[in-house]
DNA sequence: TTTATATTTCGATATGTGGCGAAATGACGG
DNA sequence: CCGTCATTTCGCCACATATCGAAATATAAA
């Protein structure tokens, strides 16, 4: 119960939905990811804790980039059923298509310069 | 997205989701799910309102009762599917076997006699 | 038509949550 | 080591939400 609470918890904030989307294909550095969503680095870094707390996505560190994935196949039944519902659920929504377009846009740029660019504003 | 939004939000509170699975078998007069979560007749209203609004569930009026029931088949996929993964979640947690245990019980008691004594509480 | 009763709506309150900026952390490059 | 830089933690604020009790609503019974 435990468990699924915070999954639903996890993912009944629209940005943190986003999110895992966006994590569909590839895992993302956290600079990315915020990016895509035009929060705070703090706010993202919140979102980010909640859905690695309700094992919905993995966290890896690479020097000082931290990159986010979607939680594998060794997840529990619970964790891959609420990650397949979710895309089956939204994979065709506006909202979406336009986070897939916007984030194609994000993957062109080199991870080092969108991080200072981020820094700079 | 909306749509989506609405269910997990319904979904991410823990007496919500043990009403949803309290409804698996039967449909359920307001005064037997206010015994079992032990909650104020309007809490329970207000529980009951974001779960149909989230298409969840359906109500129906029976004279001065009111009976809610699980979505049906004819509900879209998404709902369908998130009433599926919520039960198969959590059918076997020590919650959900409690409250199936009380519910029994509950059932038991005529409604007429239910509300009454609620009243005079 | 009046009274009783099941549920909802309303108003108030207390706690939870999403957001930000600033400070702390931790890793790399000099 | 020292500074730089990506991310997290912390402290705060605005707003959402779970809860209750009281009042309103609606239906049945008297």
């Amino acid at each position: 119960m435990f468990t699924f609470m915070a999954i639903t918890r996890a993912l009944s904030d629209q940005n943190r939905v986003r999110t895992l989307m966006a994590l569909k294909d590839r895992e993302l550095c956290v600079c990315q990811i915020i990016e895509l969503l035009e929060l705070a680095p703090s706010t993202v870094s919140k979102h980010m804790s909640i859905l690695a707390n309700a094992r919905l996505v993995e966290g890896r560190q690479e020097g000082r980039w931290r990159y986010y994935r979607l939680a594998g196949d060794d997840a529990h039944d619970e964790v891959r059923e609420a990650i397949a519902w979710t895309f089956r659920s939204l994979s065709k929504t506006p909202q979406m298509l336009q986070d897939m377009k916007r984030l194609n846009d994000i993957l062109k740029i080199n991870p080092e310069v969108l991080c200072r660019a981020q820094n700079r504003a």
